[in-house]
Order: C-alpha cells, then sequence, then structure tokens
DNA sequence: AGCCACCCCTGACGATCGTCGGGGGTGGCG
DNA sequence: CGCCACCCCCGACGATCGTCAGGGGTGGCT
C-alpha cells in the first residue's frame, strides 16, 4: 500500500485529490497539511511513500518545503501553470515529480506509484520544457564544442581535459609523465585545431563538450 | 484521431504495441517500418502525429532516424534499458519522449497524447535520470559557483566575465578603460575570494555561475 | 576630525604561457 | 626502399600572467 501525504492549501483540492486516489485500491492518504511548516511536520511524523504539494502555500511555500524534504521523502509538485522559475527551482531543489493540475487524472496514479518506487515524474508540459532546455544545453552549444574535441589526437585530448580542470603546464607534465615542453607544444596544437586564442577558451571548450571534472551527464 | 507509426524490427513488439495502443478509440496505427530507414520515408509518406521508434533497429537506428525526422513528426523512443547514453542522444538529437518497453501499458497511451499534443513524455525512470542530471548541473555545482560570484565586488565581477570569456588583461584592459596592472590587481583578488589558482579555474567559475555567453538556463 | 575598512587604481618583478624550430618513431604508398 | 604524413616528444625565447607593495577615494563610526 502506497502512503499519500496531500499538502494543500485549498481543502476542496486536497478533497478532490482524495477521491482520486482512492480510484486506486493500493494507495491511501495518511495526512493531509494545508501549509509547508505543517507538511513538513506531517511528513517527518506519519514518513509518507509519497508527497503531493502545491506550491503556493502560506507559511513555508511548496519549493521551500520541497527543499527540505530532499532524501527524506519524495516529494511531487502540483501547480496550476508550468513556470519555467518553478519548475528549474523545483527539480533542482529535490523535487521527484512535477504536475499539472489541469492533468488526466490517470497521470496523477502514475505519478504516485512512480515516485513511491523511487522514479521520477513530469507531466508532458513539464518534460517539453526541460528536454527543451537540455536541448540547448547539451546539443547547441556542445555538439560543435565536441566535434572539434573529436579532432583532436588521443594524447591531446588527454592535455585538454587536464587544461580543462585548471592545471599549470607543468602539473600536466607531472600528471602525464611528459616535460613541461611538450605539454606546450601539445597545448600551442590544440590552440590551432580548436580554434581559439589560449588556453582559457580551450578550457571553456572542454568544459563544454563535457571533459570536465566528474563527467555530469544525463 | 491521433495517426501513429510504428517502427520496430520484431513483427511481435509491433502487434503487441498495435493491441495495446488499438484499446484506445482516439487512437490508430497508419503505418508500420521495421527499420529507421524505412521508418523515416513511411514518416514522410503519412504525415503520422506520432513515431514509436525502438532504438536497436537495422539499417538506421532509432537515434539517427529521430533525428532525423527532428521538427517534422514527434517521435518517442522506446527502449528495454534505460541506458543514459541513450536517453542523453536521444532527447538531444530531438526525441520528444522516451519510454520504458517494461512501462504499464497505460503509459503508453498518455504518451502517445501527450506527444501528439505537443508535449513530452518521459517513463518515470528515464525522468529521474534526467533530473538527477540536471540536479548536478543546475544546482551542486552551479550553486557554489554563483554563491563565489556573489562575493566579489561588482568591479570585479566585471572583469571576471571577461575572463570567462578568454581575454587577455591587456585585452580586459582596454574594454574596461584600465591599466593592465589594475585588471591584474583585480585578478589576483578574484582568485583569492573564489578559492581557486589560476585564471581558467576562475574562468570555469564564471561559466559556471551563468556570466558567460548567451544565458542557457532552463 | 580622526580612524578604519573597503574599493579602485597602478607599476615592478618573478613565474607561467605560447611559439618556433627541430628530433625520433610509425604507417601508407608508389 | 624512399617519401610523405602524422603523431609524439623536447628546449629556448619573447609575451603574458599573477604577486607584491603602495597611493587615492569614499563611507561608517567614535
Amino acid at each position: 500500500m502506497i502512503r499519500v501525504l496531500l499538502a494543500d492549501d485549498e481543502a476542496m483540492i486536497r478533497a478532490g485529490l482524495t477521491a482520486v486516489l482512492a480510484t486506486d485500491p493500493g494507495i491511501t492518504v495518511v495526512a493531509e497539511a494545508a501549509d509547508g511548516r505543517e507538511a513538513v511536520e506531517l511528513a517527518h511524523a506519519h514518513r509518507p511513500d509519497v508527497v503531493l504539494m502545491d506550491i503556493r502555500m502560506p507559511r513555508l511555500d511548496g519549493l521551500a518545503a520541497a527543499a527540505e524534504l530532499a532524501g527524506v521523502v519524495p516529494v511531487v509538485m502540483l501547480t496550476t501553470f508550468d513556470e519555467d522559475a518553478y519548475v528549474a527551482r523545483a527539480l533542482a531543489d529535490g523535487a521527484s515529480g512535477f504536475l499539472l493540475k489541469a492533468a488526466d487524472p490517470r497521470e496523477l496514479l502514475i505519478a504516485v506509484r512512480a515516485v513511491a518506487d523511487g522514479a521520477a515524474y513530469l507531466s508532458p508540459r513539464v518534460a517539453h520544457r526541460v528536454i527543451a532546455g537540455l536541448r540547448t544545453n547539451e546539443l547547441t552549444r556542445p555538439a560543435t564544442a565536441r566535434k572539434k574535441v573529436s579532432s583532436l589526437t588521443p594524447r591531446e585530448r588527454d592535455v585538454l581535459a587536464l587544461v580543462g580542470r585548471g592545471l599549470s603546464n607543468q602539473e600536466i607534465g607531472r600528471e602525464l609523465h611528459l616535460a613541461e615542453g611538450t605539454v606546450k607544444a601539445h597545448l600551442t596544437s590544440i590552440l590551432r585545431n580548436l580554434d581559439v586564442q589560449n588556453r582559457v577558451q580551450a578550457a571553456i571548450t572542454a568544459y563544454e563538450a563535457g571533459m570536465a571534472s566528474p563527467p555530469p551527464r544525463i
């Protein structure tokens, strides 16, 4: 049985959600909160499997409440509009789902089941926005960067990766067992082939191509 | 009536999908393709509202086919596993949805309706990955970067922004009407306050904080 | 007023970077 | 084989960077 906590300041909305959730015999509403502060407290008290939380609420808003519950209980945000700022903040702050109130009631059940199962759920319109965001982040910029980087020799990519982490030529030499002069020669070739003027721009290219730091791919 | 094109090299899978889609009276399958090349051709010929496409297919794989159809017809990728590389590439290349074959059949209907409606759909497990990716991209790194940057003086932020675009101290001086020595002094202060060792790392911090180029927020 | 903290500006000096010229190795090709 | 293209390696030299020490200005506080 999936245990759900509802948080919405309007009793009517809570009643509606309860009614929808009741159509699924595997889901039960264990508590209801009328504001963010109460939601956080009840979440700690009841330990539900999922929290359904409205964004606009008195005292503590849904985003802040979700942030406090991040890692404790998965939270699905509910909202009337798919406003960009909310989506970005909510997902960054730890929400596991984002549901539009205008959604098909069946979506609600799927979302609750998915989130209780450790997955995540985005309303189609929200998913659309997120994907559009990814596209500009992952495709347009890095695509050219990635292409340029792929034209380098393997050794040059080794060097570029370390340049992208801000290492000096001397440090890169130590890391790769090369003389500093060798590193510089590779770098000269890198700059020419990436069509940039200095190591800072090369580092940014490396960064856009996803060569930097602990790989944050999707 | 939503018109669907199915693309999967296994006839059994196509039959199963057709059966599921048939349970929704608002959806009809107008064509079936057995490989990516055929899918692209049939998509242009039939102009369906949605293409359901397997990733692994002969001749042209699903990812490449989806890329060719980007902007023409919305494509939902179907796959057995939620492999990272596939998700990232498919979404970047233009897929509007990503569905696991193991999903609840009801999900398929919701996904088709959503995508036909101009939205997007991600299977819960896929959404989970995407959100996790966003989180490391948008929260953990940039949040601290932004905080550090905000501790700088206005003049230092001016300088940092130009450093982040790969300009030399001399060029920055010209841009801001400063002597080169002044730029260097600001930079020294920047390095100390950002807690980094050289301009490359400062540039990356600037980049993460969103000071670079056309802002790519979500 | 005097003091302090902070910001902005600047030049000199050692450290680092980027270019140039060049050596050695491998693989494809007439 | 001889030639060419490419990759990897290296040191010297001028250009650029980063630090240090310091001057001038402003605003808050006693």
